[in-house]
DNA sequence: AACTATTTATAAGA
DNA sequence: TTCTTATAAATAGTT
């Protein structure tokens, strides 16, 4: 419908296809909308420039969204969705606060056994409290891990949480990590041998 | 374009309404093709007759799905949708666990630092170590939480969490609690007055 | 469902 | 770009 007929197929002119999706996509949304209000039907059209711009039409008495709600309902792909992205960093998240979790527990209940015993004994095998203290390190540097997201996860970015691969690697590498939370950074709780002392008392870390 | 001029309104003849309904139909969606192979556009097209049957156009290259995610992304629409029911279980169960890690950090970094104190003086002060051994048990009750969702946060289940109000309530009595944690059960632990000790060693539990 | 007179959309040019 | 216009395409009413 033009001066003269044309094939379907990409417009390799820059110019030209841009001239021919300003003047058809007015043309769609116009059909569209003559569509909905002829004949009462619900219609969304959502139209993506190659250059990214968005162009969208939904027939009167619904919105988009809730069109494409009502879509997403009836073909099943509305939960599908939420389990991609941000779903899971959300997952994602929620296992490594669990794994510090355990790892925290773990620790206390450590930590307050030998309390405990050092409390009845007074200071006999101070060996077992050295082992102890000097764990404490490694596990704030697990803990430290929620620096990954920080506040982000209410945002709406799509990033996705690291599974805590640096700290992986680095307690493999024979558990010499550096504290990194200013509150266990007392200097009697310095960094060396904790994998006997986590051994020896039930520790499962990894 | 056709016999006669036709205004844009509702065709009240039900008949003439399918008629026009099925020809427009085949139009639109022609036209939802032409501009995407033209111009080299993503474009979608989702109607719903009257009678709630579906139609449904995509160009090539991707799926509605897709697009609809994109849509979903660029409006924003898409955590809307997901903020609700399920996404709002696990955002609580984010808050709780954060707020666990929280508290058993600083009881990590009050242990630690008591037992060092503990280890370089010999036991000297004991009346510290002994506040510090009788809060463990409070803590171990708010650790306790978990137990509220377990293992169905992975599940499709749409259960709240409850926001740990049972142990606001039971530390705002008195911090009279009583150990729930296996590991944590050791006489040594027993519950008493833990008010004083975390108020004067930086424990923020409220 | 086909037909066809008309209207509408638009390709190419200005 | 936007406007013009010849022409292709869509479709309203008819059969």
């Amino acid at each position: 419908m033009g001066r003269g007929k044309i094939e379907i197929k990409r417009i390799e002119n820059a110019t030209n296809r841009q001239v021919t999706f300003s003047k058809r996509r007015g043309g769609l949304l116009k059909k569209a909308n003559e569509l909905a209000v002829l004949c009462d039907a619900r219609v969304g059209v959502v139209i993506f420039s190659s250059t990214g711009k968005m162009f969208e039409y939904c027939s009167p008495t619904c919105s988009l969204r809730e069109l494409i709600e009502h879509y997403q309902t009836v073909t099943n792909t509305h939960f599908e969705e939420i389990n991609h992205d941000q779903h899971q960093l959300l997952n994602q998240q929620l296992d490594n606060l669990r794994r510090k979790e355990h790892i925290l527990e773990d620790q206390n209940s450590f930590l307050c056994r030998m309390i405990n015993e050092n409390h009845h004994q007074a200071a006999v095998g101070g060996g077992d409290v050295k082992a102890m203290v000097e764990m404490a390190p490694v596990l704030s540097m697990l803990t430290a891990a929620p620096a990954y997201y920080g506040e982000e996860s209410s945002s709406t970015a799509l990033q996705l949480t690291p599974p805590l691969h640096a700290v992986d690697a680095a307690a493999a590498a024979g558990f010499r990590l550096q504290p990194t939370q200013p509150n266990l950074q007392d200097p009697g709780c310095s960094s060396s041998s904790f994998h006997a002392a986590a051994a020896g008392h039930g520790l499962q870390l990894w």
